[in-house]
DNA sequence: AAAAATCGGACTTTTACGGTCTGATATTTA
DNA sequence: TAAATATCAGACCGTAAAAGTCCGATTTTT
């Protein structure tokens, strides 16, 4: 199936929808989670993560939340799934040396390097900025936005 | 991590193998779990389900075995990860219609659907004999070819 | 008839994912 | 200063999927 985590759809989703919202005020877990409609803990675990890799900003206590690091075109879809679930590497062997024990045998080691390549060149190249869906267009910039529209 | 399963690493290695020798002469599961140092019993079962997908041709009986059913070069790396796999599907909702309770709400889903296809004609247009060639220009046929059509 | 294979599937074990919860810390507000 | 509201760090658990094993049936060759 070639899949990709779930938290990190969730990453996706969150980011998405704070490049979405104009002003650069923090938004909290809490409202992100309605937002989005999915639940709390998971919205916060998600963000932690995200802040931790350096994509979000956190401001802690009262009125505080989380906001973009970098502007939405400057953040690539390679970067969040490697914040999320560590870096991208199809096989075992494509994150370094001594993580199979075939290493030494492998004949399809090097083929999967490339193979890999070509994947995160692609993944390198999608902004987060090219994730807001066209449907949503920016005339809606009223309001906090925060809202997708049921 | 963007990991791939581990059976279908097998089968790469499994193809790779087959591809590698004079063609003709089916080989039989033990021969090639020695040749590729992989345990019989998980050689066995990719082998089975390579098979089943078309893209082995299986000989029965005594000097029975398996050999390639189309040539290395016809035989795409994207065919081998949905033959192990299933479909190449980054997110539940690239399956098709019905995987994802959230659909009607889901801004990015679009989004995701394009980057799928993305790596999906990465990995197209990746044929198994390209993982028997020592690299050499592999890397930039490789991004020559990665053209996102948006 | 015997030997050597695939075939189909059930079965067990293990891992890791998705999700929850709690206590600590920082910041704002009254 | 105290209370309220956040993030932060991490442990914790249940389930599901992955990884691997095994067996009986079937087919083919010798």
């Amino acid at each position: 199936m070639l899949r990709m985590s779930r938290l990190t759809d969730y990453g996706i989703v969150l980011l998405a929808q704070l490049a979405a919202s104009p002003e650069a005020v923090p938004h909290n877990a809490r409202e992100l989670a309605t937002a989005t409609h999915l639940p709390l803990p998971v919205v916060s675990k998600v963000l932690k993560g995200l802040a931790r890799q350096g994509l979000l900003a956190s401001h802690r206590g009262a009125k505080g939340g989380y906001s973009l690091a970098r502007r939405p075109d400057e953040i690539s879809v390679a970067e969040v799934i490697a914040a999320v679930e560590g870096p991208i590497a199809l096989t075992e062997c494509t994150i370094g040396p001594g993580h199979c024990t075939q290493e030494p045998l492998c004949a399809v080691r090097e083929p999967w390097h490339r193979i890999n390549q070509v994947i995160q060149r692609a993944l390198d190249q999608f902004p987060l900025s090219e994730l807001l869906s066209p449907a949503a267009d920016g005339a809606t910039s009223s309001s906090g936005r925060l809202d997708r529209g049921l």
